[in-house]
This record gives structure tokens, C-alpha cells and sequence, in this order.
DNA sequence: GATGAATGAGGATTCATTCAT
DNA sequence: AATGAATGAATCCTCATTCAT
């Protein structure tokens, strides 16, 4: 029922299958978003791809498996990008700036991503568990070396971790429902000052000196 | 709480009425914040009320309903008392002491309504709109009177009111989920220290001056 | 609960108990006609008679017990008037002027009744079964009776009976509908008019003669 | 009736689909008249077409949709009919014989939809208003033709209108409760001639002279 | 008699998933 | 790979009816 010729602006098979796939991770994202993912129905999305409701099943398992891939993709990508943007012998201001920076770049770039991944990780954290690479982990990573290196004063890492972490989720959050007006981009350097004095962070002080 | 006739636990007609509904929002409340409100059926919320399936229309419109008033009472409670403990001129530490202790001492004492309080506010926003005495307002007005009266740096108000309000829902979550072990009452002090530094108050220096 | 003085409108209990029972009957016919039976619930019944659920049950067996009372009473109401009004030796345009004439007159007086009666009927045909006395009956008998006095020709009686007494039910739907304008009583003469020429009766010429 | 392939009953898949939708009006006709439409359920009808309760929600939106469908298209299709025979320059005789055997003869060869059309058109009259083309007009339109070329007396369309038209519904109705014992299409002249002597028409006396 | 909370069977509808084409 | 009709379990909700007060 397809003949495609050589002059389709998408030739190989492969490339059409990919497409569609495409499709499909982006309508589901922006239903799951919009509606959650119990709210959400298969047709919708299949609707929202252009797609059939069965063209659904020929490239993911099911609804689950669906959701699932667009977190873990989603997820994995911002953790191994943060990863490498605070690795390294960097002073504490700057990984965090990378850390900082990766977050609200990737919000700004692709909203609808940041956020469901941000407000369905609960979801998934069973799943999941905790490993040396998550975004979780790469924060407290670095700040468990700064407190190491003597960069930030020691103590509480879980609960810095947790005020660091909460104060970036929230900032995004609150971008998304409209109570922060500015880009994030525009943010980063604020944002890390804020957290840097939170953590006692002496460096520019000393620096001044 | 009940006025009991020597024949009955509970007495009247109306105090088993009300016994009722509160078995349904508790039985409710446990079910959504375990497996959210699309993922919780009306049946299984009536099975662990130990009521009827229809016992709940009585109390209620139906399924959003109930969900919907077990938030509100909830969002309004904690606002009233936030808002008192963040009331008069007392300065800001005590204010934001009070906040921080008011949030934590919740949800050490109910943490399913506090949990279900935070995790399901999104649902609410358009609903509830912005109001001068909401959580989020209350903070955001106890730091705006803490620039005016020169008790922290001004500037950014949307940003630190972001950070300050998302480190204390973080801890919050990460305690849920495990992250922190400590009760949170115990927190209170540094949760407040930490984010006093964060805003830039020097009120404790100039104390020591 | 209820403390009735001598001085109220309705003194005696039993009053009371008859009146409570007439406003289910009424608030049931209004419902029936407007939603039909199965359309109409029990609590929509009590809230527009302005009584409990449960009174309900208190003056009718159930729901069906209700509504063929009300059906019978007015179905046995009307096939009495009719008997009466086609009974005797009258001349066959008497005898029809009344029958429509009661019919026409009812509707005037009681619309809902009579449009439950003529809607609901078939509901109750199995179990009223055919009897000499009711509508249908009355009208076959003074229409065979004319025609073994010669007053209008034999032959076809079902399908005779069935154009007139379709007539009328017409004529009355017609009135509910709108599509008839003029208040029904004042139609009755030229309605028997119709019916008779559409009989046959020549009664009219041969008084002429 | 199918084009049918040498492999299956029902060849192609749009054959079946079709045949399915048939398959579920026909079920649901049978039921609505049986029970009317509050009292049957859905499954009830899925059962009685042989097909899963689901099957119902891929032909129609809902039970209302489907009731709807059979109801209009009935509707139509008679009142195209009745257009058919009642148009042209014929006299009033002919026209009403062929709105006459129209009905009776669609009675009799699909007794459940005439019915059905009959005894659910209350329930859509709002819906449909009254257009030029509806049974209910198509008889006044030539009501109306005949007095204006004299065929019958004027005055009163309103009346003669509900009169004949009340006439055939009933007949209808009788031979469906069983009052009318003999086949409808046997009956068309000799229902003519009432109505027409109803109508006061005097062409064949004309005609004899 | 009157009340209305409580019951649970039954009804309409949705939805993830399958499978023949 | 793509389609969409078909399935039937599961869900929300309604409703007649009961019964303790």
C-alpha cells in the first residue's frame, strides 16, 4: 500500500520506522504531561502521533514500556551529561555551575522533558534504585568533594543535598507553572550563588583575600 | 472526641455520620498517595474504609470530589497555621523557623497528608489560583518583609523564594522516599540555618557586633 | 419531632398522611411524564414532593407500586366517566360527543394525568388485560351499538374503532406537542363531527329529511 | 448481498464491519421495542447481536448515538417514501393511499422498526423539529393541496391533520398489541375511504354524476 | 409516619491489548 | 511495518431498597 520512491524526503525503511518511533515518544510525552500517564490513553496518543493504535504495539511492549523508555532515556541522558560536567579536579563552583547549568539548559531546551521526567521519577525510583551515576547522586557526589577538599564546611550531606537539589527542582517547577518569569538560562549564576552561600562556601572569600 | 452513650461507642446518629466520612478520606487519603488518584479505584478506597462502595457518594460528589476536599482542608490547615506562625513582627529566622517547623512537624505527624498535600498540588493550581495566605505566598511574603526591613539582601524574590520553598518540599520528599533517615523535627534548626545563609542573612554577625 | 397543635391547616393525622401521599403521587406523575419511568428515580420523586426517601416507601410498596396506582386510578377514573357518559339509549352522536368530550375535558383539566395514561398505557396492557368497562371497550361497544341500530353502517369494527380512538389520542398528543394550538374543548363538537362522517352516520340527512 | 471471495462468507474486512453495525442495529431494535430504551442494557443488546460489548462503542459513540442512528434513519427513510408517493399532480385519493400503504406496508414487512419509529418519536421530536419533509408534514402538505383545489372542504388542517394521521398510528398500534387481527396492507383502501370520508372529500360522488 | 445513611447489584463506558488483513 | 475492528475486564457511578433512629 506504500510505494515509496527514491525521491521521499525520508528513503530507507529504517528511517520511516524511526520516525514513527519518534512520533510516538513525543505525543506520549506531551499527553503524559499534560494528563499523566493513567490519564492518558493509548488512542490519545496514537492520535496525537498521527499514527495508528496499533502502530503503538509494533514498537513498544506496551503503555508501560512506552513510559518507561521515555523516562529512562530521558533520565540516563541528563545523568551522563551531568556526570561529565562535574567530573574532573573542577573547583566546587563550577561543577555545580555545569550541574546547575546542564538542568535549567535541557529545561529550556526541551520542557516537556525536564518535566516529566522531573514529576514522574517517583514513579520509576523502585525501579530505578539509587546508582553512583543518577542526577541524585552526581549532586551529592560533588558535594561530598567539596566538603573533602575542605572547599565547603562538612556535616548534614544528605540534608545539603536535599536543600541543593530541592532548590533546583523547584526553580524549574516553578518556571513551568508560570511563577518565575525569567529563562533559566539567565539564572544559572544566581542560582549558584544562592546554593554556594547555603553551603557555606568560602572560596570567593578566599579568593579575595 | 465522640459523645458516647452507655450503649454505643459511638452515640448519635450524626457523630457515626461524620466517623464515616473521616474513615474515607483516611482511606482515600493512604490509597492516593500509594498509588495516585487515577490509579486508585473507588472500590478499593471503599474496601480499605471498610464502608460500601455507595457509602461514598453519600459523603461525597464522587471520586474528584473527595480528592479535592481531602486537599483543601489539608492546603488550607497547613496555611492557616503557617501564615500564624509567620504573623506579627517577630524576626525573620523566628518567622522562618516557624514555617520550616510548622511544614516539618506535619509531616512527622501525618505524613500521608503532607505527602499528598505536595504531590498532588499541580492538580490544584488552576483551582486555587494564588492567594495572599497560600503556602508559597506565605514564605514569599515573610521574605519580602525581610528585604524591606533590611534583614536579608533584596533582588530575585521569585528566585529565592523558589530555592527556599523547594529545599524545605526536597527534604520532605527525600525523607519519604528514604533519602533522609532523620526525623525531620530534628532538622528544623539547620534547615532553617542553611537557608538563612542561602538568602544572606547577617543578622546573626551583626548580632555578634 | 412534629408537635401539631390543634390550629394547624391539616389537624388530623390521617389528613396529614393523605396529603403527604398525594404530593408522591403528583411530584411521580410530573416526573414520569417529563422522564419517563425508568428515566425518573426515587430520589427525584421525593425531592420534588418535598418529602424523605423513605416516606416513599412508607405509602407505596416500591417504585412500580407507585406508578400503576397512579395509572390505574386514573385509568379506571377516566373508563368510569366514559361508561357513564355512553351509557343509556342516547343516540350514538351523544353517546360519542360525551366519550370525547371526557377525554377532551380531562386533558383540559389534568394534562399530566391523562398524557401519563395515553404514554404509559401500553406498559400496562398485559396486566389490565381487555375488559367490557375500559376506554378502548366503551368506544367498540357505541360504535357496534350504532351500528346494529342502523344509526351508522356495519362491518370493520377493529379497524373502525382503531381510526377513531386513534383520532382522539391524536388530537390530545397533538395538544401536548403543540403542533395543536386551540384548547381541546372547544374541538370536541367538530372532532365528533369528523368521526361521525369518517363512521358513516347519516343520522344528520335523515333528520334533515 | 456480499461480495463474497471464494475463502469466507463475507469477503472483504469493510463487508464484515459492516455487517457488524447491521448486526448491532438490529439487536438493539429488537431490545428497544421489547423493553423500551431505559430498560434494555447494553450487554443486553452486544448479547442479542452477537457480538462483545465493546464492538458497540467502535459503531456507535454511546447507547443514546445508537438509538439516535436507528431512529433517524427509519425516520427518513419513511418520510422519503411518503414524499415519493404523495408528490406530483395525483388527486388527494391517490396520495393518501400512498401514504397509506407506505406506512402499513413497511409495517408489515419490518414490523419492529415501524414500531420503534412510533413509539420513540417523542423522544426526538425536539431534536428533529418539524421539517417540510417529516411524515407528520408530508400528510398536511397534502391536506392542505386538497383544499386549496377543492378536493375537500377547508378549515381546521390542524384538526384533520391529528385526526388521520392518529388514525393510522393507531391501527398500526392495534395490530401490533394485537386488537387488529388482520394483515395491514389488506386494510389500506378501506382506511382510505374512512379518511377520506373523513376529510369530508366528495370526489366520488363528482364522479358519479 | 418520617428520615436519610448505608448497601451492593447493575449499568454505561473506557481502555489496553490482540490479530487478521 | 501499519492498520483499526474486536475484545472483555475493569472503572465510575446510579439507584431502588432497607432499617435504625
Amino acid at each position: 500500500m506504500n510505494n515509496c520512491s527514491a525521491s521521499d524526503s525520508l528513503g530507507t525503511r529504517s528511517d520511516r520506522t524511526a520516525e514513527t518511533r519518534e512520533r510516538i515518544e513525543r505525543a506520549a510525552l506531551k499527553c503524559f504531561v499534560a494528563k499523566g500517564f493513567d490519564g492518558t490513553s493509548i488512542r490519545e496518543i496514537s492520535e496525537e502521533a498521527g499514527v495508528s493504535l496499533g502502530a503503538l504495539y509494533v514498537h513498544f511492549d506496551d503503555k508501560e514500556d512506552l513510559a518507561w523508555k521515555i523516562f529512562n532515556n530521558g533520565w540516563n541522558s541528563i545523568a551522563e551529561e551531568m556526570r561529565r560536567r562535574a567530573a574532573g579536579n573542577q573547583a566546587f563552583p563550577v561543577k555545580l555551575t555545569g550541574i546547575v547549568d546542564c538542568l535549567y539548559g535541557r529545561f529550556e531546551r526541551d520542557p516537556l522533558l525536564v518535566t516529566y521526567i522531573f514529576s514522574s521519577r517517583h514513579r520509576y525510583f523502585k525501579k530505578i534504585g539509587v546508582h553512583r551515576g543518577d542526577p541524585y547522586m552526581v549532586l551529592r557526589i560533588a558535594i561530598v568533594g567539596a566538603m573533602r577538599r575542605g572547599e565547603i564546611p562538612g556535616g548534614d550531606v544528605d540534608l545539603k543535598n536535599a536543600i541543593v537539589g530541592g532548590a533546583v527542582i523547584q526553580t524549574i517547577d516553578d518556571r513551568t507553572t508560570g511563577r518565575l518569569k525569567t529563562n533559566l538560562t539567565n539564572l544559572v549564576d544566581k542560582t549558584v550563588d544562592i546554593c554556594l552561600r547555603a553551603l557555606g562556601w568560602t572560596g570567593a572569600a578566599a579568593a579575595a583575600e
